[in-house]
DNA sequence: GCCGTTTTCGGCCCGACTGTTTTCAGTCG
């Protein structure tokens, strides 16, 4: 059982609850304890086998004896016994927006909808026959809703649809420039999970400070658009064309540090933020706070001010995932996070050179890559193409491949440093290699080749489904085999959107990597970002390193390490984590293992 | 059903919007 699907089953309790009428803060418990799992970075299973599962925040004894038995028998006596209590159909239509509990409920029961693989379906067809319009509490508006949500759900327009990070932003921009020709935008930023610069992103959310909100709001409207889905006086919502739903909200300049704050989240961390407030007589909302003694509200134009009001620090939007941010906050012991200007390298990048891989080359010339590092500021960049294939070619050809590609490289850089201007440094230059961590463990370059390189990064790129205790087995054996492999590339393998990442007791794996020295890769790439955020931050608690890379194939990938910083900033990263920010000597120092 | 820097009892996040309602319930983020 995935954290997903137990999290799914925790609110079909509460959902269930609700219809029975149970008291409503249980119900909040187990809603709170469903969010709370589905948000763990560690699977479920590794705390029920620790025994630690009270340990999860809103897990308590009763739940926690729940999960147990559920994790031991495949079964929950007491939860199915809840579920027998309520129409099966119900739980089907919880999955369309804007149905919950008690509509699912009123609907299933006055309908007669007893099926629950046809409920959706038939319901869709009681709508269409104009059948809901005349039951209580229902109406023509609410007829046409359903079958409007029904038929996104059928098209799969449902929250599943997340995007990456860097498409979120260049879609939020487009928005965002649009919004600000119209004039009278004082201040206009991102909100929600884009500004928290989570790895995917559902709905886009913008924020703008403005004293004539009319204005902008109908300018916000009038960017072309599928849908209104909502509009009122303090924002907005469309449907855009491409299926992505942008939000925009409204506030006066001398508020807008309240909105800011709220519309960021994440919901763990404000709800934890506005419990706080609570004990100190302090009630939070997205227009300021309010003295809960003197009923007065004070309204803050920056989020600085916000934190401060409140006797914290501030928490910058990377770090509001309700773990244990605001007790920093409070202790004054945040972490000052890696910022990019930081990266003094890049050492994931493959170049055009044809070696005879198994995976693509690069499209750019280690000349254009070179000048490229120079115009970011680097001091020094790897070369790490993919071994050549093992399939096609003996040990002893991809030897005198490896060689005759070091001495090609050289020439280049000898060609490259002649042309730098005197009196600036050049940057410099890592023979590298990116080596296949084959099914077993072994590595896809013969041991004579590693002399013609300075390190190694080692990444999986097949067998992504070996069960755990066989692809721990795998990473492991690859992390000790060679004194020169140094990097662990986009260490989980996952592709979002497409490909789950492997299943590896992790942190198994980080303790041979902080043994070895070996720095896990956070490759920047849009649909990698990987090592994930959650992982980052186990990771760095057990002191391991880490090198942030873009995964180059082409010289304008280069410029895609921001999404990796940021996802070391959400990983709580400091420059000290991150090896690729150690100025040249060190860095040397470091890569070649030198104690 | 959970939880503790006033608490092991007695609280539990907050507001906007929508539709169908004359004062609110349901849903959402």
């Amino acid at each position: 059982m995935t954290n997903h699907e137990l999290a799914e089953l925790l609110k079909k309790v509460s959902a269930a609850y609700q219809i029975l009428g149970e008291n409503r803060f249980r119900i909040i418990a187990y809603d709170k304890a469903a969010d709370s799992i589905e948000h763990l970075t560690t699977d479920i299973k590794d705390y029920w086998i620790a025994g630690t599962l009270g340990e999860i925040e809103g897990v308590g004894k009763t739940i926690a004896e729940h999960i147990d038995e559920i994790l031991k028998t495949g079964k929950n006596r007491h939860w199915e016994s809840v579920f027998a209590k309520v129409p099966e159909a119900v739980f089907p239509l919880l999955f369309v927006p804007g149905i919950g509990p008690k509509k699912a409920y009123a609907l299933v029961t006055i309908l007669r909808l007893e099926n629950e693989k046809s409920a959706v379906t038939d319901l869709e067809k009681a709508a269409k026959a104009g059948k809901i319009e005349p039951l209580d509490g229902f109406g023509k508006r609410s007829q046409d809703v359903i079958l409007e949500a029904i038929s996104a759900f059928k098209k799969g327009q449902i929250k599943e649809n997340r995007m990456p990070l860097p498409y979120a932003d260049v879609v939020a921009i487009e928005v965002m420039e649009y919004v600000a020709k119209a004039g009278g935008c004082e201040k206009i930023d991102v909100l929600g999970s884009l500004r928290r610069k989570v790895a995917t992103i559902g709905d886009i959310d913008i924020a703008v400070a403005t004293n004539d909100p009319d204005k902008i709001i109908e300018r916000f409207i009038s960017f072309p658009h599928q849908k209104i889905i909502e509009k009122g006086p303090s924002g907005a919502t469309l449907l855009l064309a491409n299926g992505k739903q942008v939000d925009m909200r409204v506030q006066t300049p001398k508020a807008y540090g309240a909105m800011l704050q709220y519309f960021t989240g994440s919901k763990q961390h404000n709800i934890a933020l506005r419990e706080y407030a609570l004990t100190k007589g302090l009630s939070l909302s997205e227009h300021g706070i309010k003295d809960l003694k003197t009923g007065k509200v004070r309204v803050f134009a920056t989020e600085e001010q916000f934190y401060h009001h409140l006797g914290l620090d501030y928490v910058v939007p990377e770090l509001r995932e309700g773990r244990d941010e605001i007790t920093m906050a409070k202790k004054h012991s945040l972490p000052t996070l890696i910022e990019k200007g930081q990266i003094l390298g890049d050492l994931h990048i493959h170049s055009s050179y044809d070696l005879h891989s198994s995976h693509d080359v690069g499209v750019s010339s280690v000349k254009e890559i070179l000048e490229t590092a120079d115009i970011l500021g680097y001091e020094y960049v790897g070369f790490s193409d993919h071994n050549p294939s093992v399939s096609n070619l003996s040990s002893s050809v991809i030897t005198q491949i490896m060689k005759k590609r070091k001495k090609y490289y050289e020439q280049q850089y000898y060609s490259y440093t002649t042309g730098v201007r005197k009196g600036k440094k050049a940057t410099s230059l890592f023979v590298m290699c990116e080596v296949d961590i084959k099914p077993d463990g072994s590595l896809a370059l013969p041991e004579d080749a590693f002399e013609f390189v300075d390190a190694v990064v080692v990444s999986l790129h097949s067998a992504f489904t070996q069960p755990r205790k066989q692809v721990t087995d795998r990473i492991i054996k690859a992390l000790t085999s060679h004194a020169k492999v140094r990097i662990f590339g986009h260490p989980t393998g996952r592709l979002l959107g497409s490909r789950e990442g492997v299943d590896a007791d992790w942190k198994e794996v980080f303790v041979v990597a902080k043994e070895k020295n070996i720095a896990l890769e956070i490759n920047s790439f849009p649909e990698r970002l990987d090592l994930p955020d959650g992982l980052v931050a186990v990771a760095k608690e057990m002191g391991v390193k880490f090198c942030i890379d873009t995964d180059a194939h082409d010289k304008a990938h280069m410029n895609l390490m921001p999404y990796g910083v940021s996802v070391a900033r959400r990983g709580g990263l400091s420059d000290d984590d991150v090896v690729n920010t150690y100025p040249y000597t060190k860095f040397a120092q470091w890569l070649y293992n030198k104690k």
